[in-house]
DNA sequence: ACAAAAGTGTTGCATATACACCCATGG
DNA sequence: CCATGGGTGTATATGCAACACTTTTGT
């Protein structure tokens, strides 16, 4: 390889991540408003270039921290998105990821050089997206729909302990459709990768519903 | 994004194929031998540098031909491998793909600019790889096989026609565990993935086996 | 007739689905 | 005692794994 080779130069690396939550029963996704060109005023998926020293996990770590002042997050790659065109100053090509994160964690979203604001959007109301962030979001979901069954993707959803009645709900909301309750809970009491912390919550006019919290352990059969 | 941060800087995308086949009841991969420095006289994976004006889709075909003359492969992204280190000039994102070929298709293996010399190499006898090819290799491996029965990655294994024997034969050389002969093939032609051609193979000693070729219709129930 | 490989069916087990009633609580 | 939502069990269907014998051909 020629590195003096005009085709070779000008490239870089987005890394992205579709971060989803579901708040009051509503399937959601944080998106921020761009405060510079390109796009200004547009709003985005969370997300920045990739250092030329970094691997772009890290690099996605260190965004979502400057961007959100969220750490610890998980993510899960799941694409990458390499249409020459796709940002006008140059060739970025875009790493996308999945991460789905309790909202109520989400105190500071803070203003950056790059940023004016933060907001979590409805999946159903989406507003127009800079770059190509729109396809972005739309596979997505299809992915985290597809390892919603397959992965404990969702383990950043809750605070530390939850019921099932809430996981259920929040499968629910995320794949837009009706699923049985028993089988359900039977499903994911099979999995081995919750278990009963013998609490009860403690809200009002109902039948008090178990604590749960997400294994530690590895003795779960689901994959990952 | 500023472009003259030198982090954002002198950075690459390698687009890179494990390339398997069977040959001989053996599960193979194509290496290709490096003719300039780095890693002169190593072998690795089929591949190179991504322009700036191509998706890593379009990079990796003409990579494949400039490299083994060899078109229309079809090939599968599988995952990016993103060490800042995992070349030596400069930071290159490596964008890995899976393709699987019939080996009688690779007449040519033409020596390039940048190869010396290509093979099939039994994948247990892989000689050390130059980058971090070795690596990717095994994960490419890894892929094709969590991937074999829920796609049909291998329709370019075969000539037009093949026998469900020779199928099956590919099944158990690239898993390298024994499967069932019988439930094998009803589990192939419950799939709605081969039809049959009406024709026979013409060997001697034995039984003829009937020809089957890919079908061309959407009616399977495999998920790709 | 024999060697060599192709082709074929059934049973049991595990998993997924469909479905309805009782229970505990606070008000 | 009632309204609300939590919790449970069973019967059926489907998919997968285990398993052995018969058929066709060329020699």
């Amino acid at each position: 390889m020629n590195k003096d080779n005009p085709l070779y130069k000008n490239q870089g690396i987005h890394v992205l991540t579709s971060l989803f939550t579901v708040e009051d029963g509503k399937f959601k996704v944080l998106l921020i408003k761009r405060k510079n060109e390109p796009f200004k005023d547009k709003w985005i998926l969370v997300g920045g270039a990739c250092y030329n020293n970094e691997t772009t996990d890290d690099a996605m770590k260190r965004e979502m921290f400057e961007k959100t002042g969220l750490k610890n997050i998980n993510f899960e790659f799941f694409n990458i998105f390499s249409r020459p065109d796709r940002s006008p100053l140059m060739r970025m090509l875009a790493v996308a990821y999945v991460g789905v994160i309790d909202c109520k964690k989400v105190k500071i979203l803070r203003e950056t050089t790059k940023t004016k604001d933060a907001d979590w959007f409805q999946i159903d109301r989406i507003p127009e997206l800079g770059y190509d962030h729109k396809e972005i979001l739309e596979k997505s979901i299809e992915y985290l729909r597809k390892r919603i069954f397959d992965s404990i993707i969702l383990k950043n959803l809750f605070p530390k302990t939850f019921t099932l009645p809430q996981l259920y709900n929040a499968y629910v909301s995320i794949l837009n459709k009706n699923i049985d309750r028993r089988n359900f809970r039977k499903k994911m009491l099979s999995y081995n990768i919750i278990e009963d912390t013998g609490l009860y919550e403690s809200e009002s006019g109902k039948k008090p519903a178990k604590l749960y919290s997400f294994s530690t352990e590895d003795n779960h059969k689901i994959i990952l």
